[in-house]
DNA sequence: CTGTTAGCGCTTTCAG
DNA sequence: CTGAAAGCGCTAACAG
């Protein structure tokens, strides 16, 4: 379009004036509010000279009259881990299809509590979505007293926290234990991370509670991580078990990894003396040697989920629990095979 | 600490009150304004007053006032690539430490061009890290034209576009032929990426350039992606060619994924029969079957940088060209050996 | 259908 | 060392 555009930002006043209207008017036009009823002509008018002044409205001065940022936080452990990595884009999408902006935070360094407290304290962002699990149940209890209108926690629940979203981890395991037994497996093997966080707790349960009702023998074995490392160590231990399993689900997709990476350095063969399975499902899942049979669990979708309740709080609508309806689904590949 | 804090937030009239002094000191105070130079009395009253209030500045108003949004926007192709992850990082960090906020885009939907010019056109950010390839050159230089002191490329350039902070791309694809040639390698073959993203083209000169120093046969394969699909039928197309390679450079680390994939599926064995050396490190290297050999980049100081240019530009600074000067180092595992 | 008025909460002159 | 006044750019009543 036009040539190199003007010094100064065009502000709402520069629009009215080239439409020769108020600068109310325009406010009102712009954003289609209802109270906007303007002639086609005066509409078009200010429609034009916007365009012409390539004219944005300040958010900063939105939000102060409206108190309202039009901005979401989402609170991060960090960027590495691949469910979070579909957490944030679940969250990013939905955010901008609502009109919404979002700010992250990580922490790795400095103090959670008081970071993420401030960027809604301050009014940077309306909601903070909490997706992070090393914020502890303490601080988050504290915190929600604060500002309980605009925390959402995200794969994660706090008792005295009452607005959160989580998926079906329980079930997830559970299907990973029945797509073992119906391969005849008996002795059944798992390594989870640590108790402190909840998404572990229940994964946990469900492998428990299935393996019990199939009448299989669980084999677990606790970590303090839930990464490649802890992956790897965790089968170790395993095999070093009296009587080692002869398959094994992995809470994590990083955590299957490590495993694949143990049997490989022990000799044991996978899936021939070796069945895997990893919850949550990675793209990169394709490529492993052998391929990752995975329990499929909709991590984008928690995200947007999150979103959604965190814009109904914003709203006025109580706090509630969600459990994202999409059941877990096996999606298998060549780490699992009939005993 | 005490008590429900009050329904309202506090605001700077608030705290003057309290304190008895005018709002204007208050903010001076706070901010340490030069100019702020209250008796030690007055800053005591002042500082305490606002703890137990528990105030906290609005950043709209702040904003509005200073035209200073204090944080910054940034572009991202997605979360899913493990160095944007680690640019995202870096980048996260560094703004924190400079009291900058974070806010993230990325372009799944929409016109992508639209919506990053509106956040630093409606003040939102004060400056924009570009770490995406996916907006043409084109959009950018026009960008950059309405937007000169606010625009930062990072892992990109672009001619027109002045301010932009890069890896030593090349010299990192020089150091892995290097590798292989003294492990006696003769034909090496690399898989890159298209050519119309510039680390693609950067990296295939250095790999090209190196080849023909040491006297190499180099055997190019150029694919439309750069993700663990395209490293798996770029490796097929590899081994169909005429004279296939003993050794492989990967231009990314999904793609050296992909490779040792479709590798395992036609039966080369890595390293004995393959060597495969991946431009850019992961986590994962280290639990991968072989453990591959990587040429570590730094990605994070890559967003580190990108900021200070940022933030460099916001105070007047000229539009530079950024090269992270840390030299590609060589992490050797088990996937190369010698001939 | 359109204009007026007021003010969100802060920073920034300028006085004193 | 401290106070007063003005206003950033916008939206939200209320008039007309």
């Amino acid at each position: 379009m036009g040539g190199a555009g003007p010094r100064r930002r065009a502000t709402l006043a520069d629009v009215a004036a080239r439409a020769g209207v108020h600068p109310s008017l325009v406010s009102r036009v712009l954003r289609n509010d209802p109270s906007g009823y303007a002639s086609s002509d005066t509409r078009e008018r200010i429609r034009r000279a916007a365009l012409e002044l390539g004219y944005r409205a300040n958010d900063a001065a939105r939000g102060l009259r409206s108190s309202r940022m039009m901005a979401l936080g989402l609170l991060l452990p960090g960027f590495s881990s691949p469910v979070y990595s579909a957490i944030a884009h679940g969250v990013e999408e939905r955010a901008d299809e609502r009109g919404y902006g979002l700010v992250i935070g990580t922490h790795a360094a400095g103090d959670p509590h008081e970071a993420i407290t401030d960027m809604v304290m301050r009014g940077r962002v309306d909601a903070l979505l909490v997706a992070s699990g090393r914020i502890e149940d303490q601080a988050l209890r504290r915190l929600v007293r604060r500002l309980p209108e605009s925390l959402v926690l995200v794969n994660r629940q706090v008792k005295g926290v009452a607005a959160s979203v989580v998926l079906r981890d329980s079930d997830a395991a559970a299907l990973a234990v029945r797509h073992l037994a119906e391969l005849g497996h008996r002795r059944i093997g798992a390594v989870f991370g640590p108790r402190t966080l909840d998404t572990m707790v229940r994964r946990r349960r469900g492998f428990v509670h299935e393996c019990t009702r199939l009448g299989l023998e669980p084999v677990v074995t606790e970590m303090d991580g839930r990464d490649h490392g802890a992956g790897f160590r965790g089968a170790l231990r395993l095999l070093d078990a009296a009587g080692p399993p002869t398959a094994v689900v992995a809470a994590t997709f990083p955590v299957a990894v490590g495993m694949l990476s143990a049997f490989h350095e022990r000799g044991v063969a996978v899936p021939a003396g070796m069945s895997v399975v990893s919850l949550h499902d990675d793209a990169v899942a394709d490529y492993l040697v052998p391929r990752l049979t995975t329990v499929m669990l909709p991590a984008a979708r928690l995200g947007a989920e999150a979103v959604d309740l965190a814009l109904s709080l914003i709203d006025g609508a109580a706090p509630r629990r969600v459990v994202v309806p999409d059941p877990p689904r096996l999606i298998s590949r060549n780490s699992t095979t009939a005993l």
